[in-house]
DNA sequence: CCTAAAATAGCACGACCGTTCGTTTTATTC
DNA sequence: GAATAAAACGAACGGTCGTGCTATTTTAGG
């Protein structure tokens, strides 16, 4: 039984359509696993019992198929932490809703890694169009926090005077160091260090 | 064929063991840059202008030869950012030296990545020697860090209720953020916001 | 039901990989 | 300088990889 298709619009769409649909979650599921460098068409097409050239077909290249990862988890991590996170009010609730979300991500599944995390290793010395969905996904991304910390700020939840972009670089400095601990590691504290991590910036925040 | 058995294969250090060295050299200038999974033995080999068997000779195997760059990527880290930070007064002196020294190690080589870092993402999910040698490398320097911070809450340079593990814990944060935003994103303003986040976190723990 | 198009399989190529093995060169010791 | 040990070489093997090319199967529309 091959992985479910995920619920995408594929609601005309031919065969081909649902069968990449599959390819790119299998994809999406193997490279959380050995990172997209890691990634190979024959893995992909074992997992999808198919041939390899019949995988190789909807893609034209590694690197598409590559860059298709990209994009799925891109959807993904944005549904699961960004639009949940839109639910609850601006400022620093929503703040703190995006960082339980996204630590919420970056645990829950142990044996998963970041795409994001992973990637930003692989190809930090690589260039190439796979390096440049990475960094624009990441970008995007990096955007969102900004601006839901200067929200925060604007709400009066946060000291004025701060700079959006140093408290995201320091929450993500949390998330990279629950990633590291966790995932390598394997230490099972490290969950409760980055929630910790993340009171001692609000209270340092908000004095 | 003499019965007087005088091995000096252990005597001084022979030409193989220079070569040894210079190999080990090489391929941790390689696998600083495209990791130590990228690590081959053939670019090894036209690095060193020898041939491909010529180095495998001397590790025996592929794993030997990672284990070796690891060891020897660790004795520099700790020359460098340990030993160093010794010749200063042990407590805040010495934790802000250590940050100061590991900035500066991780922000110094751009072109270079930090093994204790790529090599994480790339072993976090294979087991195997490679991976234990990482982890107990870490583990050790991690160690380090704990004393350091526990030192400067001895000497009442930081608040006595501090825990160690904690502070460890955002400092590793900032400097993963650092090595991220500076080497994948290739982000200019990261290490004034690593330097800025140490100061944040001085702040708190000083109070 | 039939047919054109889409989708998939099968096969082969060239490149690179780690590793093995026998040989040759270089270094050390008497 | 000869004898012996260490070091380096070169070729080859079995393997995996991405990628083309050519059939064959499956799907969709009239």
């Amino acid at each position: 039984m091959v992985a479910t298709v995920t619920s995408r619009a594929m609601a005309a769409a031919g065969k081909g359509q649902q069968t990449k649909a599959a390819i790119v979650d299998a994809a999406l599921t193997l490279a959380s696993q050995v990172g997209l460098e890691g990634l190979s068409i024959g893995a992909v097409a074992e997992l999808m019992q198919m041939s390899k050239s019949g995988v190789f077909a909807h893609f034209g290249s590694r690197e598409e198929l590559q860059i298709s990862v990209i994009k799925e988890y891109h959807q993904r991590f944005e549904q699961q932490v960004f639009v949940t996170a839109l639910q609850v009010p601006r400022g620093l609730p929503r703040l703190r809703a995006l960082f339980d979300n996204w630590t919420h991500q970056t645990s829950a599944e142990i044996d998963s890694g970041c795409i994001y995390i992973s990637g930003a290793v692989e190809f930090d010395d690589r260039p190439g169009p796979v390096r440049d969905a990475l960094v624009q996904t990441v970008n995007t991304w990096q955007a969102a926090i900004h601006k839901a910390v200067a929200l925060a700020v604007r709400a009066g939840h946060l000291r004025a005077d701060t700079q959006p972009e140093q408290l995201a670089f320091e929450i993500h400095g949390l998330i990279l160091a629950l990633h590291y601990d966790a995932r390598f590691l394997r230490n099972p504290g490290a969950v409760k260090r980055a929630k910790q991590g993340f009171e001692h910036l609000m209270a340092l925040y908000q004095i």
